[in-house]
DNA sequence: GTCTATATACAGATAGAC
DNA sequence: GTCTATCTGTATATAGAC
């Protein structure tokens, strides 16, 4: 692997163990075993190098998603596949953990990989919810919409409830809520 | 108000803001108008500092949360006030986001706060729950502690949506689903 | 492409005067 | 209790040699 390829992944491991603000350049060019200039010469600075990251986890945790959505199974089996992934909560989401991050969030090019990632898991979510209603598995009276938000808060929040704990229980049951929700769905 | 008051109040605005790691005792002295010898004279350091913000935050989150769950109405009711309480989601939750910041988690005395908040309200609304259900009100055969998780897990992943998405709406749209859900409690 | 040297600013604290 | 001075380390680069 090249200077860059291992700038970009040290920046993907550090960024998800520390955060934005919490990961410094000198951090990555260690990890990498590259040195200043070469990082400062493939890439424009530290934003621009979180960019690449930040895509690169960004596409990863959509593939992830994909391969438990994907399948064809009933809507209420597939949503609580996606809820019941296994998942490292202590460690937090690659992605999500980056929402409380101020500077991360006030750089368009920054929050730009977050808030698709999001938004694609949101509108995945809910075409299922709708496939189930129009297959006459799910009650047709919610909006697919909010219960997609709600299920990927769920996860978002488990990871919360865990590191505030310092427990996976804490995320596990809040997985276990949720699954219990969603199954009052049934028509 | 005293210059340690002036600190600690000044210290709860920036962690709100900026987080643990992003708030620098430099910050926190200029907000509060008070020098390095003031700060350092009540405060062993910025963890200390941080520590006395915290739990006041905290104490005061709960009180919050109790001002809209302690009412006599039906559980559902409870929930959903607790869920529909008004939020600026934009900001974050200030103490739910801390918990994304390793070296605060990874200190006890800054953790226990947080932890703490969680507990409490995890373990306030499991009873509630658990009197819906001895009411007859609410299904009998769903775990309290794991609808509590998810109730609190969707809001704080709430606050996560919103700032992903740079938009109040994802907060409001995940709360929606929540309560949507809950509903499907009913006996 | 990678290296070393250098630069400015800030973080987080200590020391001692007043 | 508060002030100013001082200190060590780190963050985030830029410059120019190789």
């Amino acid at each position: 692997m090249n200077a860059r390829e291992r700038l970009v992944t040290s920046a993907q491991e550090l960024l998800w163990e520390r955060g934005y603000g919490g990961t410094s350049p000198k951090a990555v060019q260690e990890r990498a075993g590259a040195g200043q200039g070469s990082m400062y010469h493939h890439f424009a600075g530290k934003a621009d190098l979180t960019a690449a990251a930040l895509e690169r986890t960004a596409a990863a945790e959509r593939e992830r998603a994909e391969s438990v959505l994907g399948g064809d199974g009933p809507a209420l089996e597939r949503i609580a596949a996606y809820l019941r992934r296994e998942r490292p909560a202590l460690r937090g989401c690659p992605i999500g953990r980056h929402a409380a991050d101020p500077d991360l969030v006030a750089d368009p090019a920054l929050r730009a990989p977050v808030e698709q990632t999001f938004a694609w898991l949101r509108d995945r979510l809910a075409g299922i919810v709708a496939e189930g209603q129009r297959d006459g598995e799910l009650r047709a009276d919610v909006e697919p919409a909010a219960i997609a938000a709600a299920v990927v808060a769920a996860v978002q929040g488990g990871y919360v409830l865990a590191r505030a704990a310092g427990a996976q229980e804490a995320f596990d049951l809040a997985v276990d809520g949720a699954v219990l929700l969603v199954e009052g769905l049934r028509a």
